[in-house]
DNA sequence: GCCAACGTTGGC
DNA sequence: GCCAACGTTGGC
């Protein structure tokens, strides 16, 4: 079991829009770098999901229900992956809040500003969790 | 709304 | 293959 972390601006796709659907395909993705992660996603993995812009916090966790197939939005080679909600956090954690915990000091997300999907260790998920006041 | 950081593109 | 120019993202 791997944990990710996705981005999504909220005035696009928020949480709860991903709550109310139940499901969504996660594609548009248009970077090699996270391309790679979402070829590495298993059905079964965990996935934080960020609000980027507005929020700028950690408000959920979402589960990978599709591994990564052609994404629909085009011809070219590019990825997509299916995820379904789990919950929201208690407590959303935001960017501020992150770069002040120590256990989230070699985050990629914290590293690399840009990243829509990154990786995440457990360790930092379960930090994440307890700073979100959530358990599973 | 601005700007820094970063990825991508295209000319050489 | 290098690097400058450009576009996009995202924090502030």
């Amino acid at each position: 079991m791997s944990y990710w972390l996705v981005k999504s601006e909220p005035d696009v796709y928020p949480f709860e829009q991903l709550q109310k659907d139940g499901r969504t395909n996660w594609d548009g993705v248009r970077n090699y770098q996270a391309r790679i992660h979402l070829r590495a996603m298993k059905a079964g993995d965990l996935v934080l999901y960020y609000h980027s812009n507005e929020g700028k916090a950690v408000v959920g966790i979402a589960r990978v229900v599709r591994e990564a197939y052609q994404d629909p939005t085009t011809d070219e080679d590019w990825s997509a992956v299916d995820i379904e909600p789990v919950k929201p956090f208690v407590a959303p954690v935001t960017l501020a809040a992150m770069r002040k915990m120590r256990p989230l000091a070699k985050m990629v997300m914290l590293k690399s500003g840009r990243l829509s999907v990154s990786p995440v260790t457990k360790g930092q998920f379960d930090a994440l969790l307890a700073a979100g006041k959530t358990t599973l």
